[in-house]
DNA sequence: AATGAATGAGTGTTCATTCAT
DNA sequence: TATGAATGAACACTCATTCAT
C-alpha cells in the first residue's frame, strides 16, 4: 500500500509543496545537525522555518518523514551532481580525480546535511533506512567505476578495488565530518591535492601518472580558481 | 562545581560499585547499538541488566552518564590495548602494521561498542562530548606516532602525515561501521592485510619495504594464526 | 443573544442555504453514524460532500451546528412524515398501529439518522440537547393520543400510558438500532405485526379487538403491498 | 498475539492493580457518562482519580483500554449479579420476575455506567465492540431462558420470544437512561411492577398468572422493603 | 460564493527521575 | 542496598476554525 520511498502531503499545489518542503527541511536540517534528531522538537523545526507546528503535517507525514526526505535530498544531490560535474571529461584518471573533487566539493557545499546523513541514517524506520543505503552505495559506485577504468585502460596497477573505493568516500566524507579538524589546516582543494597524492597517485601506472601531470599543469593543482567552489545548480533551468 | 569527567554513585563499596556499572553498561551498550540511545529507555536497561530501575540511579547520575561511561570504556579499551600490542616491537614498520592489526581486531570485539561510539558521541552533553573527542585524538596519536617514526627514520616516505593517519582511523573503525558489506567478503586478517597494501605499502622506501616483506614472512601474511582474534583481556587481573 | 435553535449562515441567498446545507448534512449523517461525532473531522465533511473546507462554514456555524441540524432533520422528518400517515385515519386503534407503521417505516428510511439521533445527542451543547429532547417528547406524544384515545373510547384496557407509549418509542427505534440483529429475522412488515401483537392486542377490549381483526383483514396483515416502504417524502412539493 | 480482551499492566502487584483500576475507573465512569469518552480527558481522568497522568498508563495500555475495562465491569456485573438474585427461585414465573427486578434494581445502583455501556460501545475500538455485545447477548439471555421456560411449562401462552426479552431488556435499561423522565413518577418497584403488568402479565396463562398473584402476595407487590435495593457485592468473600 | 492553505491550542502518550518502603 | 510504583513535564500529532485570494 504504502511504498516506503513515498511521502504524503495533504497539499495539491505541486509547487507550494516544493517550496514549503524546501523551507522546512532546511529548517530541519539545520537543526537535526546540531541537535541530532530526536533532541529536535516539531516545534523547533516550525518555529526555525517561521510556519506553524500543524503546517509541517500538511506536507509531511510525520517526523520521520521529514528526517527522510532531508536525508534523501542529501544523497540525491551527490547522485545528480557528481555526474554532471564528469560530463565531458574522457580520460579516466581526470574522471577520478575530477569525481573525488566533485564529490568533496559538494559535500563542502552541504557540510550539515553530510554529516546529518552520516548519523541519523538509523534514526529512520528500518524500511526507509535501506532505502537511504541503497542510494549511498549507488554514489559509491560512480567513483568505483572511474577507478575501474583507470585501472581496466592500464592507468593504474591492479588494487583492491572495493576497499579504496570505500577510502574514497570516507575521505571525501570526511571533509564534513572532521571538519573542525581539517579546515584550519588545508584549503579543500589543498585537501582533494593530498587526497589525490595519497589516495590516487601511488596506485597509479607510468601512463596513468602522465595523465595525472597533465591534469594538474591544466588546472593549476586543483586550485580554487579553476574549480571554483559551486553551489549545486538547484532546480535547473531546462536549456541548461 | 561537576567535573565533566566524573560520575557519581550512591553506593559506596567500590567493589559493587564496578561491578554493578559493568552489568548495567553492558546491557545499555547493547540496547543503546540496537536501537539507539534516544530510543532506549532507563527501564529497558534496567530490564536488560536484570536490575530494577531505581539501582540504575544509584550507579549512575542520569542516564547521560551511562552513555558516557560506556563510551568512555570503549575508548579506554583502545588507548590500554593497543599499546598493550606493541610492547616488545621495536622496528617502526612492524610497529604500525601492528598497531593497524591490533586497532582492527580490537574492533573486531567490540563491533557493537565502535558504532555506538561513533554515532552516539553527539548525543553526549557539550561537554563530555569533548572529552570522548580528546581520548579518540589521544588513541588516534597511537598510530600517529608509528607513522611518524616511519617516516623520521626513512622507511617511508614524507606523506601528509596528519591526512593519512585519519585514513588509518577510518579504515579501522570501517571493519565495524560497513562491517555488513565487508565481513562476506573478507576475513580480518585479509581485511588488515588489504589494509596495509593500500595504505602503507605504497609510501614505504626500499628499506621500508623490506621491513615490510620480513614481517610478512614471519608472519605468514597476518594470518590469523599468528595473530589470533583476540578477545581484549577484559576485566583484567591484578598482576598483568 | 444567540437562540440556541437557529444556525447562523454567511449566504443569504435562501435557495442557495438550503441546497448547500442538505448536501453537507447529508455527508455529515453518514459520516457521523459511521464513525461518530468526535471522530468525524471537519474535512471529511467537506470531502464527502465534495465543498472545499471553508464552505461549511459559510452554512454553519460550528461543527455543532453541523450535527444539530442534522438531527433536527430526523426529529423534524417523524414530526412531520407521521402525522401525514395518519391523515384520514379515524379510528383510535387504526391510529395507533398505523402510527406504529408509520414510525418504523420513517425509521427503516432513516436508519442511519436514526441511531445518530440515539446516540449522538449527548455530544450537543447542553442546550440544544434540550431542544432535541423537546422535539423527541413531541413525537412520542404522537403516538401517546393515538394511545390514549384507544382507551378514552373504551378499545382499550386502563394501562400506564407512560410507560407503554415508551415503549412503543424504543420497538420503533429497535428497528434501526439492533438491525442487525433483527433485519435476519423479520421484514419490516412482521417486525410492525409481531410488534402490535406484543404491544397493543394484550391490552383490547372487545371492541378493540374487533377493529384490530377488521384493519387486519383489509390490510392483509401489514403486508408490504399495502403499506409499501415509502421514502418519506425528502423536499416535498409546496401545494402537498 | 495481542487477544482483543486484555488489557496490559505494567504494574505486576495483582492487588495493587485491582485496587488502582478500581480508583481509576471510578474515575474515568463518571466523567465519560458527564461528559462523554471523547469530551473527557485522560488528565481529567487522572485529576479526578487523584493521580498523576502518568499512572494511568501503568495500569491501562491506553485510553480505549480505560473504557473498554469500564464498560466490562458493567456487563460483567450483571452477568455475575442477575444469576446471583436467581439462586434458589424455582417457578419460572417467578424467576422471570425476580429477573426483570434483579436486572432493574442492579441497573438502578449503576445508573451512570449503564447509560455509559449504551452510549459509548461504538467508541471502543471494534475488536472489542464485538466483546461487549457478546456480554450483552449473555445476559439477554438469562431472562430469555426464564421467557422461555415460562412458555415451555405452560405459564404463558407462546409469543415471539426473541423480541419480547428484548423489550424487556430495553425496559431495565430504560430506568437508567430515561430515569431523568421516571424517577420522578415512580420508584423503582413501581416501575418494575408496572413492567410486569405489561410485558409479562398478559402473556400468562391461568395457571401463570396464579404463580404471580402468589408471587404478589409474597412481596408485597413488589415492595421496596422486600426485595432491598441492594449493591451488588463487590469482591465477594471466597466462602459465600 | 468558494477555496484550501495556514494556524495553534489541545490531546494522548512517553519516560527520565524520584522516593517511600 | 535495592525495589518498582509514582510523577509530571514534554512531545508528536490532530483538527476546528480562520482568512487571503
Amino acid at each position: 500500500m504504502k511504498s516506503p520511498g513515498h511521502v504524503e502531503s495533504v497539499v495539491t499545489d505541486a509547487k507550494l509543496v516544493e517550496q514549503r518542503r524546501g523551507q522546512i527541511l532546511k529548517a530541519a536540517v539545520k537543526l537535526f545537525s546540531e541537535k541530532g534528531y530526536y533532541i529536535t522538537t516539531v516545534q523547533q523545526i516550525a518555529a526555525k522555518a517561521g510556519v506553524s507546528t500543524g503546517l509541517i503535517y500538511q506536507y509531511f507525514g510525520d517526523k520521520d518523514d521529514v528526517l527522510f526526505l532531508a536525508l534523501n535530498r542529501v544523497l540525491e544531490t551527490y547522485e545528480r551532481e557528481i555526474p554532471r560535474r564528469l560530463e565531458g571529461i574522457e580520460h579516466p584518471v581526470d574522471q577520478l580525480c575530477t569525481g573525488l573533487w566533485a564529490y568533496c566539493s559538494i559535500v563542502d557545499g552541504m557540510r550539515e546535511e553530510t554529516v546529518l546523513a552520516y548519523r541519523s541514517t538509523k534514526s529512520l524506520r528500518a524500511d526507509r533506512r535501506n532505502l537511504i543505503k541503497e542510494k549511498e552505495t549507488k554514489t559509491n559506485r560512480l567513483l568505483g567505476e572511474c577507478l575501474h577504468a583507470c585501472i581496466e585502460q592500464g592507468h593504474m596497477n591492479p588494487v583492491n578495488e572495493y576497499l579504496l573505493v570505500y577510502q574514497y568516500v570516507t575521505f571525501c566524507h570526511a571533509w564534513a565530518l572532521k571538519g573542525w579538524a581539517f579546515r584550519g589546516k588545508f584549503t579543500l582543494s589543498d585537501y582533494v591535492s593530498e587526497g589525490i597524492a595519497l589516495l590516487v597517485e601511488p596506485f597509479l601506472t607510468a601512463k596513468g601518472r602522465t595523465a595525472l601531470d597533465s591534469l594538474r599543469r591544466r588546472t593549476n593543482g586543483f586550485s580554487a580558481e579553476r574549480w571554483p567552489k559551486q553551489q549545486p545548480a538547484r532546480p535547473r533551468a531546462r536549456n541548461n
